[in-house]
DNA sequence: TTGATATGACCGACTGGTCAGTCATAAAGT
DNA sequence: ACTTTATGACTGACCAGTCGGTCATATCAA
């Protein structure tokens, strides 16, 4: 009933909390895997108790689900300044959506999510629409714009590509996962790959 | 002591009742991941009982290896033809290259194995090394002379993608990924996807 | 041929330990 | 004083790995 000061200060100590038990969960999670860890590390790693983990998330399921989806979220918030181009060349534009692909995900610890998601994906239907509808349709219809106007003016030859954005970003993948799995045995370099790319 | 018929039949059975357990073991492997896979249901699969697996694998890190090392042999087999290829145009082989890639890996089963790979080879290092040693390294090795022999017969121009043969096969990856996770909701058409590639 | 004995592959109930989720109690806040 | 938030010991389910016992088959003896 009261509402003198809208935020109290409660709510931000509470988002707070939920931000570092959201933190230490997406950590563990991505070291560990969905089934590997244990609700008592993250809650050490976040420095509260196990039960206060259950006093914002239901399950350990749950609690997954809304980690990624936070982690998620940033990468969502980028993809939207995607649909703005009206500058220029169409490669001009699909160059810079492929750096901004390197530098924003494949280059940062984010490209951590797409392991997770390879791994924990089939585990986790609703994970899986969400980042379907949310992200990758967005960015390959963002894709497909670019690939069109490009034909359209000239640029590009119109080939069966256009349909299949999923080619383009397959080496980036592929060096992401590089990356996570064999550069102790066998360094990769990003950038290197990037420009072949 | 006895020794006139040197294979009596018992050997045959063992080998039988491995496969059976090892082909087993894979399927649950690949539906469950390793943590959430259950010797019980590994048992019940192969039609034995729990303890009958521990007469042939020291434990479930052994078997799990096992499982993937013996899924990749024929992988392997294939490989090995790779290397001979004296015929003429380098496009051709190129082309050819991936086609198997396609075929063999790509459009069957057998990309499972690289899901798992990715989702639990950091945990088994082991598996990583043998895998990147017996068939990574291997097959990039022939990549990378097909695309040098390309660019000597000057068919090809040369570019920095002579040292990132994982440039080529990015696709096909993201292609296997797809399938594997969002087929249902976006289904993907390998043989256009690889005509695009 | 037939019964007696030996072998070892196979079984599955059991154990010890782990971990998600709960709840009685305590601390903090108002 | 009373409500909200946090704690961590506890519970019950689950599961990797074990081990004493069974039984089909092989070997031998008579």
């Amino acid at each position: 009933m009261n509402n003198p000061t809208p935020p109290p200060g409660g709510k931000d100590a509470k988002n707070e909390r939920m931000r570092e038990i959201l933190s230490a969960a997406l950590e563990e999670f991505f070291q560990e895997g969905f089934a590997a860890t244990r609700l008592d590390a993250i809650a050490e790693r976040a420095g509260v108790a196990k039960g206060t983990i259950y006093l914002y998330f239901d399950s350990k399921e749950t609690l997954f689900e809304e980690a990624v989806r936070s982690a998620i979220l940033p990468v969502l918030q980028r993809i939207e300044t995607f649909s703005v181009d009206p500058q220029g060349s169409a490669e001009a534009a699909l160059r810079a959506m492929i750096s901004i692909f390197y530098r924003d995900v494949i280059g940062t610890d984010r490209r951590r999510i797409l392991r997770l998601f390879i791994a924990e994906g089939p585990r986790f239907p609703r994970l899986l629409a969400f980042y379907h509808a949310e992200v990758l349709s967005r960015g390959m219809a963002a894709m497909r714009n670019v690939l069109q106007y490009g034909v359209e003016r000239g640029e590009f030859r119109a080939s069966a590509a256009i349909n299949y954005p999923h080619v383009i970003f397959g080496p980036a993948l592929i060096g992401a996962l590089w990356k996570m799995m064999f550069d102790n045995l066998e360094p990769l370099d990003i950038d290197g790959l990037r420009d072949a790319h």
